[in-house]
DNA sequence: TAGCCCGGCGTTTTT
DNA sequence: CGCCGGGCTA
């Protein structure tokens, strides 16, 4: 069994695997095969007598849950099954549940996520009579979460802003208090909750923490950098007892200080468990040597790292380039040419390649571009399918109902559909249930007194007898049925059809989505409940769709890049400013932090990997004119001459030339090319030769060549290209010829001796 | 109560 | 530039 689980493993990745007692740190770097070291390591553990249920495997995403999980069942099978292997947040979800009587809690407690969150502390601020405008809801937000991954309650958070005579600080904590007193209230805990809570307990409890301890004989912690204290505290208590923890991560992708990461906790590991064993994966099986020179040239500039190198067997093959735009659109057409051009003539599909942005922001121009030729892509955001306005409101309808007393999901549907009970009346009836000590729903059942108009009162009823019937029925109906009653019978399915536009037609859509996944939750999930399925819903994201993405291009923040891998990466707006972002290059850590960024997108890459610029770029609808990012010369790329064409008027009159009397679709190729810049590296060159000023970028249309624009030809010496300008005719015709290498030539036709592909 | 207009603001976001 | 939220008006 050890011979079979350990041969497909290199040393360091067997001496890993076959570790099982004691501390073990495991740094795997990127595409060290870190997952298939936890798994072998998993199936190891099953294969020498270690009970299934006795461990315990913890990451960050579902979606990393979900792989190791399909893939410790293919090594151990039904042993494979029983192992737990889920989120923080999911374990912890789960902890609660299961102790919550013993613990002082709801067992019913549902989960607010961050858009909840915000309109608690709303309410807060109204409540405290403060400004929104001094204290901005999404940074209390931030500050109170911070504050749970720390660990500390309200009270700490007074005592410290006491001392450090911080009024503000004071201030937040009186809303802190607030804030969870308000979530008491409506039995929700938010995802800090789920740890801290947890921790508390752990601590609280000394039977249940030795109950715990007991159980899960072995733990392990994926994606360690990322912890924050809480999760630290929990992993810590856990493994108390039997000490045998393995923690598994990577200092140098740590991007998430920002939320509440301590990157210390990888680094001081040695020093938490002194007897500790410590693993290190260095070859890489993911990208080309060049590739992870180039990467480590990056971030071997940070100081706080553990000093380790990627190395490959990988041939030496593809590219890393640097690629300049003159502007943000520019740079959307090249990326977006390059990538039609190398999977038309590459033997790449186009779910080989990715797009990564440092903001949410920069999508919206490599959408336009693609859309323009025609590319399929997919954009990975943040915006989840349960994010969206029709699906939350539903899903509101249904925590209602499972929990009348949630005023946050009742504020939200009270009015929707309309029924005619605006801001103030609910105002009014919440006030009213406030000096009660009731719920809003509660208050409803007094609402005489209430102080409200006839036909908002009317409407209360109304609403609170369409609400009681749904509980009537929550016992014995399916979560679908009950799902489709709520559309139906509250009207919001009507409002949309009546309204009968492109976005609620969109809406329906979505809607009937939302009934097919529950439908499936009841066909696949053991837990049938109400409960159950509003706990699964709030504990999922986007990305862990992913899959589905076939046939098409991603696009996403390098946030959320960390993990995947493709052959072709481009990676965009390496600009002064925009990537390290903002003031960040003035603060050493957010700048190492920015750095370790940028060295987790460059190693997503297989075999190419672009660093892609804009000289000029719009932001907030202010042009500014850019330096290269500080990586990209980090990098190795040299500057060897930065020199801008300020001749924008001049090329403009091309442009609208162009524009009018040719509207094709090569338009947004406007401003073409104006800084004369160039980079190399050793075996890298990407020269930009200057276009001469004077010419007319007009195209004749009159024109026999077989060179158009768009055609895929071929260079003996820079290979397969796109032309992407044609300039002149004749003997005079100059092409300008976009390379796979993400180099561009200007050539005149006459002699470059190119052959047409297509 | 609901719809419109104006002003402020705009990193990243595993759960 | 474009979105969102608050405040004002019909």
């Amino acid at each position: 069994m050890k011979e079979i689980l350990t041969k497909n493993l290199n040393a360091n990745q067997q001496e890993a695997v076959l570790c099982t007692e004691g501390p073990l740190i495991i740094f795997a770097g990127a595409g060290t095969g870190k997952t298939r070291v936890i798994t072998h390591r998993i199936a190891y553990l099953l294969s020498i007598g270690v009970a299934p249920w006795s461990i315990l495997a913890v990451t960050f995403t579902n979606k990393a849950a979900t792989e190791m999980k399909q893939r410790v069942i293919e090594l151990s099978h039904e042993m494979g099954e029983k192992v737990w292997i889920s989120t923080f947040h999911a374990f912890c979800a789960y902890f609660l549940r299961v102790e919550a009587v013993k613990i002082g809690l709801n067992p019913n407690f549902l989960i607010y996520d961050f858009g909840e969150q915000k309109n608690v502390i709303k309410d807060c601020l109204k409540d405290l009579n403060l400004d929104e405008k001094k204290f901005k809801i999404s940074s209390i937000a931030d500050k109170i979460s911070r504050a749970k991954d720390d660990l500390k309650t309200p009270s700490d958070m007074a005592a410290q802003a006491e001392e450090d005579g911080d009024f503000m600080g004071t201030t937040i904590a009186k809303i802190y208090q607030l804030y969870q007193k308000k979530l008491e209230n409506s039995g929700s805990l938010d995802f800090g909750d789920l740890i801290m809570r947890t921790v508390v307990s752990l601590e609280q409890y000394p039977a249940l923490l030795e109950h715990y301890q007991e159980k899960y004989k072995y733990i392990m912690i994926d994606e360690y950098q990322d912890t924050n204290h809480a999760q630290y505290m929990f992993a810590k208590l856990l493994a108390a007892k039997n000490k045998n923890i393995c923690v598994v991560g990577d200092d140098d992708q740590s991007v998430y200080s920002w939320r509440g990461a301590d990157i210390n906790n990888i680094l001081d590991f040695e020093n938490d468990y002194p007897n500790a064993k410590s693993v290190k994966l260095e070859q890489n099986y993911r990208s080309t040597p060049k590739i992870l020179e180039t990467a480590h040239k990056v971030v071997r500039h940070n100081g706080a790292r553990v000093k380790k190198q990627l190395w490959t067997q990988n041939p030496d093959d593809g590219t890393v380039s640097v690629l300049n735009a003159a502007t943000e659109n520019d740079e959307a057409a090249k990326v977006a040419d390059l990538i039609s051009l190398k999977s038309m003539n590459s033997g790449y599909n186009l779910s080989d390649f990715a797009v990564f942005y440092r903001t949410n922001a920069q999508s919206r121009t490599f959408e336009d571009a693609f859309r323009r030729e025609g590319l399929p892509y997919v954009i990975v955001g943040t915006l989840k399918f349960y994010d969206r306005a029709e699906i939350k409101d539903i899903m509101a309808y249904l925590k209602l109902i499972h929990n009348p007393n949630d005023n946050i999901s009742f504020k939200r549907i009270i009015n929707i559909p309309k029924r005619g009970i605006g801001k103030t009346s609910v105002e009014t009836l919440e006030k009213f249930s406030i000096t009660k000590n009731i719920s809003i729903w509660q208050a409803i059942d007094s609402v005489q007194e209430a102080n409200l108009t006839k036909g908002a009162v009317a409407a209360l009823k109304s609403f609170s007898l369409l609400i009681k019937g749904f509980i009537d029925l929550k016992n014995n109906t399916s979560i679908k049925d009950m799902a489709e009653k709520v559309i139906l019978h509250s009207g919001y399915l009507k409002d949309l059809e009546v309204e009968n536009s492109p976005e609620s037609r969109t809406k329906i859509e979505n809607i009937q989505e939302l009934v097919s996944a529950i439908d499936d939750f009841e066909k696949r999930s053991p837990d049938k409940s109400l409960a159950g399925y509003l706990t699964q819903i709030t504990l999922i994201s986007d990305i862990d769709s992913l899959d589905e993405s076939k046939g098409k291009v991603t696009l996403m923040t390098l946030h959320l890049a960390k993990g995947l891998e493709f052959k072709n990466v481009f990676l965009c707006g390496l600009e002064k400013g925009l990537f390290p972002i903002g003031e960040s290059a003035f603060n050493p850590q957010e700048l190492e932090e920015e750095r370790r960024l940028m060295y987790v997108g460059m190693t997503r890459a297989i075999k190419n990997l672009y660093l892609c610029w804009a000289t000029e770029r719009t932001v907030y609808g202010k042009t500014k004119w850019n330096m290269p990012s500080r990586f990209i010369t980090e990098a190795g790329f040299r500057e060897e001459a930065i020199e801008r064409q300020q001749n924008i008027k001049n090329f403009n009159q091309g442009f609208n030339r162009i524009k009018w009397n040719k509207p094709s679709n090569r338009q947004h190729y406007n401003n073409f090319s104006r800084a004369k810049i160039s980079y190399r590296n050793e075996d890298s060159y990407n020269y930009n030769d200057e276009l001469t000023k004077d010419e007319p970028l007009y195209t004749p249309t009159s024109d026999s060549s077989p060179y158009k624009i768009g055609t895929i030809v071929s260079h003996p010496i820079f290979g397969k290209g796109k032309i992407i300008e044609k300039n002149g005719i004749g003997n005079d015709l100059k092409l300008v010829v976009l390379f796979e290498t993400g180099q561009w030539k200007k050539l005149l036709a006459r002699v470059a001796n190119l052959s047409v592909i297509s």
